[in-house]
DNA sequence: GTATCTGCAAAACATTTGCAATTCT
DNA sequence: AGAATTGCAAATGTTTTGCAGATAC
């Protein structure tokens, strides 16, 4: 079974039709960790798909969001990042590189009151700092 | 001791220095706990101050941030929302009502090792979902 | 009097919207 | 054909920038 098959048989189980703007973004997204932003995404796959618009990346990951196929991560102010997440996991954003690293998800209890005063739906956590690198290369 | 020179105090211990706009600025999100954003700051504010500008909120704003003085919320897409916290706290989104609670903030406890190689200035928890008031309306 | 701070006007971006053309079934 | 999807061009909204005038030390 090839790639755009499998990526269609994924977009499927979501409820979504696998037109081929949306295997290819979603391919993206599995193929490159990297929680690109729209931009990103547009430069990379604009080469192969020369009539792809950033409308159609944009209404494409609004509608992965919608269905629960992917992430968004508000890490960053300037703009909305993507993920197409396997299992939970938080992020840790360098604010020296800018890059962006996925940690292990912890445990966050939340008080029982809370618990059934608000239904969540989602968590996210996000830390801020200096990454392994670029802490050496401060010394 | 009145406000304004309370509040002036609390920006000079964090190496800012207290203009007018800063003071007020400052002091608006002391006693509004609204998480607001640029705009409402500026609605609030310019009626007293006729000749407050966007750009001073946004300079202000940057500054205070650099200096720890208050807290960068990118819950929202839109807009960036700012917090002049105490203590730490997890902020939880109402995506009905678009209202922001405060939550405590739970213990998160990271890997040794994550610890040991990443700098981790600030944690930030998101959580998503319907309120109570919003949950009841629902029945 | 020099450095800092403010604020206008314009620019820069990211994202959304309206709508016509295209594609799928 | 009819519904869903794509993508251009224009609009919107937030944030940034350049710079001149005002303020503070």
């Amino acid at each position: 079974m090839n790639t755009t098959q499998r990526v269609s048989e994924i977009l499927t189980t979501y409820g979504i039709r696998p037109s081929i703007q949306r295997v290819g973004i979603y391919d993206y997204l599995l193929t490159h960790r990297t929680h690109p932003t729209v931009d990103e995404i547009f430069s990379h796959l604009s080469p192969a798909m020369p009539t792809l618009s950033r409308t159609t990346i944009y209404n494409t990951l609004t509608l992965f969001a919608s269905k629960g196929a992917i992430m968004v991560l508000n890490i960053e102010e300037k703009s909305q990042r993507f993920d197409a997440g396997i299992k939970p996991h938080a992020h840790f954003l360098c604010t020296e590189c800018d890059k962006i690293f996925d940690f292990p998800q912890p445990l966050v209890q939340l008080d029982e009151q809370i618990m059934r005063d608000f239904e969540i739906v989602e968590t996210q956590i996000y830390y801020k700092g200096i990454c392994k690198t670029c802490k050496k290369n401060h010394l």
